[in-house]
DNA sequence: TATTGTTATACTCTATAACTATA
DNA sequence: TATAGTTATAGAGTATAACAATA
């Protein structure tokens, strides 16, 4: 094995570690979306609209470009869940959830709440660790 | 707040985090693997190749679909990286790395070993921790 | 008949660039 | 002139289904 490989190894062993849960929690999450009848990316949309909001600003929360917004609010519009809405400012769409939007939300929101969830196999202690520690990672 | 939605917070603030920390981790992959002059895909893929395999053993690592592999291979070949051979059994293709596969993928993992991690912010106490406590979330 | 890999194709996610309306 | 959102389009990543060769 070469020199470079040791090293390797254990500078990524911890960052596998840590895909393969991100990748559970996401499969999870998929999942759990889908049995709501939302792909993921809509089913993540809709959970920041706790409150209506301009496209820009759901585009910032999302961290992606404003133009995915317009297609997610598309898909939002096409399934009945939210409304556009003209802003203050004439040029600001307000994204707001409509009544059924509203329902799937608390639906989205309750399923994800009572299943399991990839931090079900730690107690509350552990949780707090790892908390801790995800949170110094993050600086 | 509706009832469900407390749960939900507290619920989802570390999955937040952990998809977080492994964005982050994914987004510095995808930084090196270009330097590198390679997609995060296939720097992965060049990862796997320690040794030369077969194609559906690679899709097995990779846990993606064999049709893929073929495009990741091509990719690979395409870059002068890696070759097809036949195995024993005809049917069988093994995908291995040429010299200069070689050295980008001793490049590639060099440059994760020399770079900051994600892990970087934590002391060896604390990344035993993390380890541990993730190691218990994958069960 | 089952397995390996390939082809053709299609779908999702997401971005870039050019555009319109408003400020 | 700058900002919000939209449109048209394109690219990456990945899968499915049908297929050829081999076992």
């Amino acid at each position: 094995m070469p020199a470079s490989e040791d090293q390797f190894t254990e500078a990524q062993h911890l960052t596998t570690l840590i895909f393969r849960v991100a990748e559970r929690a996401k499969d999870a999450f998929t999942t759990i979306a889908g049995e709501c009848g939302l792909s993921a990316s809509v089913g993540r949309a809709l959970l920041t609209l706790e409150e209506p909001a301009p496209m820009h600003t759901i585009a910032a929360l999302l961290a992606c470009d404003p133009s995915y917004v317009t297609s997610l609010a598309d898909q939002l519009e096409s399934q009945g869940l939210a409304e556009r809405a003209v802003g203050d400012d004439r040029r600001v769409k307000l994204l707001k959830l409509t009544p059924a939007g509203l329902e799937a939300r608390e639906r989205l929101a309750g399923a994800i709440a009572a299943g399991p969830s990839v931090t079900s196999a730690l107690d509350a202690r552990q949780r707090r660790e790892l908390t801790a520690l995800l949170e110094r990672m993050l600086g």
